[in-house]
DNA sequence: TGGCCTTAGTTACACGATTAACTAGTAATA
DNA sequence: TATTACTAGTTAATCGTGTAACTAAGGCCA
């Protein structure tokens, strides 16, 4: 049988009030005792029980993060530093898969609406406001998706799409390319719509017009981009210089065997740029120029904040992050 | 407040006692009882208290999955699926990363031991054996790793690495291959030895020279075997009909990548295979031959098995499971 | 009818921690 | 010295379930 803070109570001649005392540094304990309570644990292996400490201060210790597929790279970068980041906290973390559905996102919800975890990190979440939009009893961290919902407190963090995409255009600009392309996503994805209207605007800004601005709708992934560029390409003329911004990597990397496959050579015919670099990026061939979606910060602050939202810290109070994004530079443009 | 079992008892006039033996069906209540206590339930919006039944029932409802890093496709693909099917059930996953890093691995199983998860699935560890035999008072499973103790009711299940590499060698033979190089993973990588066995036995089955095999070792990344690669291209004759089996999918990327700045033509100078089929090795140009690592069955039954341990299903007794691998004939062999 | 078994439900305690309320001892102050 | 204020502990209640032990009622049978 496991030892209980009785065990320990008795063996070091205390009541369990002192045990727990000790355990939770809450209140005053001479050193004599905690040292002889201590000395206790240790010679019995004691460890607290974290389902009666869960029912007695009405906590779970456990913090949930839904992400749509832990199969993409971008979001198990983030994964992966929420983790480092719970993980030396008291906190466990949970996770949960919503598949990139929004029904299947609202059933998740629903389920951590019961109490069974003390925080939420929601992470790129496609269900639409209202519903998103809930009377959560625990604090709740939306990443990757602006803003919408300043009365409550959730907080949000997300890199700065809007002026990713700007750079991308001005990199087109600047190497001199003619005629610009965007491939975006899904219009109920935000993201997806600031990065075209960043895209737009700085070219439009920069006296470009909007005749030669095309603007193409397609999930974010391989063979979407692949089909609609191929078309794109039907009988495309490498000296009309254009230059594509895929509005992810992966759907870029589509974009880019089709390109190759035409015979064309990239970024001499026809440039293409993607964004979020993801990891695999820097492997494929040509280089993919793309615009870096910081998963490090976004994942780190985003376990922060919450654990701090968590011990109430007011440092911490409701707001919204934006973070800085990079352009990173290989051969694709 | 929330409601307890105590509020739908009042409400329903009948005894706690009662309320929750309709929630756990242990006991026969009458049919007009439930349905009065379930109406109850309904109207207050009761949902059971998960830490209070953990305490009384001395179970966590969380199930520990430890991988070496999540952002590994091979690994997210495991975990994607492992998700899938604990989250059909009662319990909770809880995510655990050792950045492959056997000292981290060892920390964390150290955490675990402390009663804080019912059940664990432990996926590629690399913790030698005699730090992994450990007296676990909970159900166990090892994934993607070779058994090595049959004593103990730990499950195994892996895929069959052996016929894998098997594959990959008489793949390279019917092509016409002349020469063999395997670049398999470090020696503590049990896998990595058995991708390397299997390769080499099946080639000494087929007649062939020691002499014209090759054996090398690196680390399972892009940049590893990119320069071992380079190396070993250092002053290579196409006519030498060279094959190479790289013993991981990100590996033979690096292979691949290091032959084509060579200006070698794949397959047709040199073959080139990996292993474990990671969702983007479909997109590489030229496409990977390589095997599939079946990750949807590995989680799957991972997670099955473990579930039916921790309802002492006596089906899933301690064994051993071995799974079949398939080959993926693409481009590069 | 009386005794016994079964059944459907209740009472009351237990799980292992935290903590409010209390106590006894000591120190400080007038 | 008497009163108050604080200190360092203890006692006992509590969190929300599950369940062993009990009870009362009904059925069955000799």
């Amino acid at each position: 049988m496991r030892p209980t803070v009785k065990d320990v109570a008795k063996l070091a001649n205390v009541s369990t009030a002192t045990v727990s005392n000790v355990l939770t540094s809450k209140k005053y304990v001479s050193e004599e005792l905690k040292l002889k309570i201590k000395e206790a644990m240790t010679t019995l292996g004691y460890e607290p029980n974290i389902s009666a400490r869960s029912l007695k201060v009405n906590k779970t210790f456990k913090i949930g993060v839904v992400v749509p597929d832990i199969t993409n790279p971008f979001f198990s970068e983030i994964v992966k530093y929420i983790e480092k980041t719970i993980n030396k906290s008291y906190y466990q973390l949970v996770l949960y898969n919503s598949d990139d559905k929004a029904e299947k996102e609202k059933k998740i919800l629903d389920s951590l609406m019961l109490g069974i975890v003390d925080g939420l990190i929601l992470v790129a979440p496609r269900l639409e406001e209202t519903l998103l939009k809930r009377d959560y009893d625990f604090p709740v961290v939306i990443l990757d998706r602006p803003a919408f919902d300043t009365a409550s407190d959730i907080t949000f963090i997300y890199a700065d799409n809007f002026k990713g995409a700007v750079m991308i255009a001005n990199l087109f600009l600047k190497k001199g390319y003619k005629k610009y392309i965007c491939i975006t996503g899904p219009e109920d994805v935000p993201n997806a719509n600031l990065r075209l209207l960043g895209f737009r605007q700085a070219l439009l800004n920069n006296g470009i017009k909007q005749e030669n601005i095309e603007e193409y709708r397609a999930e974010f992934n391989f063979d979407a981009c692949y089909s609609i560029m191929t078309e794109l390409l039907q009988d495309y003329d490498p000296t009309q210089r254009k230059a594509v911004f895929v509005c992810s990597d992966i759907g870029a990397w589509g974009a880019i065997e089709a390109a190759k496959s035409k015979g064309l050579k990239i970024p001499r015919d026809i440039g293409i740029a993607g964004f979020d670099n993801i990891y695999f990026s820097r492997f494929i061939y040509p280089g993919l120029t793309t615009v870096e979606n910081p998963t490090k910060e976004l994942g780190q602050t985003a376990a922060l904040v919450l654990l701090n939202k968590l011990n109430d810290d007011p440092d911490f109070s409701d707001h919204t992050v934006v973070l800085d994004v990079n352009l990173i530079q290989r051969e694709s443009v």
